[in-house]
DNA sequence: GTGAAAGCGCTAACAA
DNA sequence: TTGTTAGCGCTTTCAC
């Protein structure tokens, strides 16, 4: 059964296309028993405004598209409930796509959303490279990227991941902690740059080198990878004092290895993650951790994309301080206390 | 500026917008020095073609949508994750959609991806009564419901939640408990419904009674209501042999109020969860629960969606069996053992 | 092999 | 207050 158009509307109510346009708006110059007769027609066929059509006519859709690397991603859902509330708000619906860590489909899920008339795109990208790839497709679209994956010609809004790493690793040295191992991220990951920098810079206030393993291959692998380097590091002798996870998920990989080898957190070694995910506040895990805020980021990030599509033509930066979420996973080194 | 069209390519490659079009379809019957002049000029002027004007001229566009309640619940972003995965294999994107547990914004929804040119529907419904709804919106267009939420005369896949209580409820007997707490889930709710029909079946078999606990209040509450009820139960008395939570999250809070009450899992009292999403594998939680194997739900869905796109025209109803997950926070009871 | 023209469903400018 | 017309960007006949 093909779907009624406005036509179909218009004949069955007995008026012209424009009337039940300008009906369906609710414009004042249009009769009231009109607009019944209309709604009438509308009702009985089940007709829905193709939206295509309309948004070729040059009219906003109060659509605003958001693409992620991966929604079953705690912290990216998590982000998009934030924003779909926000937008929502503002009489904005959100349609979301996931690139699953791919350029490829990262790319698609862009053209998709511009092929598709929205009125702006949200972008966690999954590197800064692919981000330069987008520029030309986007071209005038309103566009807001999250996160650290940008290039600097575009808006954007980011936690500062070096401050935040920073002051996570002044709090483990407070505790005493002097053998800090940073565990996880890849080689080419921005973040982990941004993080190990501010690491680095805490561990070298105190004369300390600080160690750091790297994660290599596929990324759809790095979970696994994560859960056997920690086995591996339990084993082959002592632990560090503390280890600072790249992410959370890092982190519950690393505490599922401790429990594997009999290894106590936080009386043996502490543990501390990154990114405050839903999972880290559950009973028994209580990971102490460092929230990227990603709920007010989430907001900021739709509030700019806002401002463009009602006319800002200026870019726009915003980065948030990162704030560290004290829980049950890091405790004073045995022996060793705040100096 | 604005983006360019399929006019300007055709200004710019010096042929026609038809020839565009066909060049751009890699048609045999345009030579090939054409396509490649024509492909240069989409490059120089950044062009992407509009799929709502391509959307108009009735022809698919390869993009299902999806309409989800939550998509920061690990539930759903699971599923919506293996959709993703197998339509991508066929071609097909995704578009996720948030009703946010609102009557109202789940319409909003589809009426969206009606509008939106879209070749088929997923829908996982917020309650039996919304789908009947829908019907009128949708019309003759492709679509699969998922879960307990439809009408019958719908599409749909869903998981056997009366038999899935059952056996899980049958695993706590054999294991020797007697005095089982059915805890939560609103009196509304389809899902409720099922598994408690499961539950007093099995504890029916064996002549007890079984008492449940019933939430009430607002949807957003859920996870506060449990907890604080938890928190009572372990206050006011002897605790059940077993709680039988109406889903691992509400299983989460249960946890965690026993944590607080001193009361340990599982020496003290058995606790078994139902949905199995990835929380409940997590070290330390390791919960016991009923698994709706929700990636192969979203496989089905797919593959059903997608035999309505191509023409099958009559309704599909597919049963998944569940499975029961065995982690460890059940254990024989005290004295108790399997009879 | 390619172009011209019609039409998809809708809205906006102009008439009546 | 309402109808007529043109045109949004694209695909698809039908000619050439």
């Amino acid at each position: 059964m093909k779907r009624a158009t406005i036509k179909d509307v218009a004949a069955l109510a007995g008026v012209s296309a424009a009337t039940v346009s300008r009906a369906l708006d609710d414009r004042p110059e249009i009769r009231g028993d009109t607009k019944e007769k209309v709604r009438e027609a509308c009702q009985r066929l089940g007709y829905v405004p193709n939206a295509a059509a309309r948004g070729l006519t040059g009219r906003g859709t109060n659509v605003i598209g958001m693409v992620v690397p991966d929604v079953s991603n705690p912290y990216f859902s998590g982000m998009a409930t934030a924003i779909e509330a926000r937008a929502a708000q503002e009489g904005y619906r959100v349609l979301l796509s996931n690139s699953m860590r791919s350029e490829e489909q990262e790319i698609r899920a862009i053209d998709q959303f511009l092929a598709r008339q929205i009125d702006g795109l949200l972008v966690a990208a999954i590197s800064p490279q692919s981000q330069a790839r987008h520029g030309a497709l986007i071209r005038g679209l309103p566009c807001v990227y999250i996160g650290v994956n940008h290039s600097e010609a575009c808006s954007y809004v980011m936690a500062d991941n070096t401050v935040g790493a920073y002051e996570a690793t002044r709090y483990l040295l407070d505790l005493g902690h002097r053998d800090i191992l940073f565990f996880g991220g890849r080689e080419t990951s921005r973040t982990r740059e941004l993080r190990i920098k501010g690491f680095y810079q805490a561990m070298a206030e105190e004369g300390l080198e600080g160690r750091e393993l790297i994660a290599v291959g596929d990324v759809r692998q790095l979970r696994q990878w994560s859960y056997e380097q920690a086995l591996d590091l339990f084993e082959s002798g002592p632990a560090p004092d503390a280890i600072f996870a790249f992410s959370d998920i890092t982190a519950l990989k690393i505490m599922e290895a401790a429990e594997e080898r009999g290894v106590r957190i936080p009386e043996d070694v502490s543990l501390l993650g990154y990114d405050n995910i839903s999972f880290a506040a559950l009973p028994r895990i209580d990971l102490t951790t460092v929230s990227q805020r990603k709920f007010r980021m989430g907001e900021i990030a739709v509030t700019r994309l806002l401002e463009q599509i009602r006319g800002r033509k200026e870019r726009t930066v915003d980065l948030l301080q990162p704030e560290l979420v004290v829980r049950s996973t890091c405790i004073k080194k045995e022996g060793g206390g705040p100096r």
